[in-house]
DNA sequence: GAACCCATCTAAGGAGTCCTTAGTATTCCC
DNA sequence: GGGAATACTAAGGACTCCTTAGATGGGTTC
């Protein structure tokens, strides 16, 4: 199975409109290297070390995990968990222990 | 913050029961490096890169995304989401968005 | 208690990956 | 054409990982 970053972070980067040079500078990478390093990642080139994916799922508004789910409902459940609050996390977390017994 | 993989890791391994030898050589690492391998993971020495993530998730029956879940919530949503059949998994995201709309 | 086994853990260095620099190609706008 | 922005790539020094060799501590057996 192929690495997941690359498509979810070209994704989520499209998303929100961002060139690769714009969101590496926002996710504080030197402006120097911030587009060859996106590109890189985003083409399954190099992989990024959990600081700076931490840091680009900080500007992108998505929780980390996202960036490696395989599986795309996967990915849009982790992705829209990020957005639910904490009772509301809760309370989906108590449906699918339901679900399983 | 800190990178959640040794947490979980040591978490997901434990409830299989597995030592970390065992975890290593079941998830096809050589089984003259397989316990310092995964020793390393498990105290934040190191990361494994994603195919090794790939089968250590597969050995341990999680999806790859929970060794990244720093959120303990998030965390149980995704590992109970690897139990689901496909019609229960469409079903959770379904109301998630209803939550989110 | 000593000899063994097992599990956890560590140091160190060769092997491998990443980050930076420098640059190309393409498109769009003036 | 000239300028600017975006996507992308090669190459090498800088950095991280994997492997080897071994230390430590807890059981168990003789």
């Amino acid at each position: 199975m192929a690495n997941p970053i690359p498509r979810r972070l070209t994704q989520a980067r499209q998303l929100c409109g961002l060139s690769q040079r714009q969101l590496g500078i926002q996710a504080g990478i030197d402006p120097g290297s911030a587009s060859p390093r996106i590109n890189q990642y985003e083409r399954g080139k190099h992989t990024p070390d959990y600081s700076t994916l931490s840091r680009l799922a900080e500007v992108l508004a998505v929780p980390v995990p996202y960036f490696y789910a395989e599986d795309d409902v996967l990915a849009e459940t982790i992705r829209l968990f990020g957005q639910l609050n904490r009772r509301q996390r809760r309370e989906l977390l108590d449906q699918i222990k339901k679900n399983c017994a």
